[in-house]
DNA sequence: CAGTATCCCAAGCGATACTG
DNA sequence: CAGTATCGCTTGGGATACTG
């Protein structure tokens, strides 16, 4: 592992990829937040991941608290697991979005597909944008980034 | 690699995945679009990262197109390369935004640091959000996402 | 300073066989 | 179906020595 990485590193970005960032974690995710997978079965047909890789990384998800497993029972069947992602594992969904944004964008193809995401019950679509705390949508243009510490962050 | 890795992929979170989902790559970015970092040594001393991973990686975003080399020469010394992000490069700060946004508040730490943007020359601070085209903010708890096909996402 | 070249190690991945 | 167990291998990473 990286040595500026690690969960004590002291910036945000760091410690999200700590969790983050392997190469089949958040294609989990995504396939929880945007399929609405929730048992071995999807994820593995979905993703074409190994049963091994698999075990570990959901086992890995629930320690980090991303996903949580439920044990459900159908009438006549031998009890499930399912795995449902947590709250702070359906937060993510700015993540996911600002990584199709991308590779839309960025990485085109003509047959590509990504999440669209839109108003629950009104299918008003939504899109990912820099705002000001008035409301207004600021341009990539101009925009500038400085390192804070978070304590000076708060509530934002 | 991943199966549903790789460029051929039809997923935009997997392509993006491909360029930007291994440990050093984000953080370079990161590095480049939060300090401002465009020497060797900057990089080399702000990440820990051993010369030869860095000059793997940094290759491979100028490969990739996110990193521009520039020769450049100060008066008196030899000709020195620069490394600066591209528009492909500088459009991931809605990614690294919604990382640190994500570790800041869901892996907290009380001497974390996040970038804080601004708007330029006001100092504003500027947020990620999900927004509707009338530009009206919609919260995490009302969204939802479905895999749709590019081209019906033509111009958002 | 700005890299390149080597060497070694460990983690991560893939395939596959197996179990309740 | 829903996993667990094993094995071999490849790749990515760390340390370090070296060069213009």
């Amino acid at each position: 592992m990286p040595k500026s990485l690690g969960k004590d590193s002291t910036c945000s970005i760091a410690r999200s990829l700590e969790v983050l960032g392997d190469r089949w974690t958040l294609l989990i995710v995504r396939e929880a937040l945007i399929a609405g997978s929730t048992r071995f079965q999807e994820f593995r047909e979905a993703l074409g991941i190994a049963p091994n890789l698999l075990t570990q990384r959901l086992t890995f998800l629930i320690e980090e608290g991303l996903l949580t497993r439920r044990t459900y029972q159908e009438a006549g069947t031998r009890s499930r697991h399912e795995y449902v992602l947590t709250e702070a594992g359906r937060s993510l969904n700015l993540v996911i979005a600002a990584l199709s944004d991308w590779g839309r964008t960025r990485r085109a193809r003509p047959d590509g597909t990504s999440p669209a995401f839109t108003v629950e019950d009104s299918d008003t679509p939504v899109r990912l944008a820099f705002v000001t705390d008035d409301g207004d949508q600021v341009g990539a243009g101009q925009l500038v980034a400085r390192r804070t510490p978070d304590r000076e962050l708060v509530g934002r």
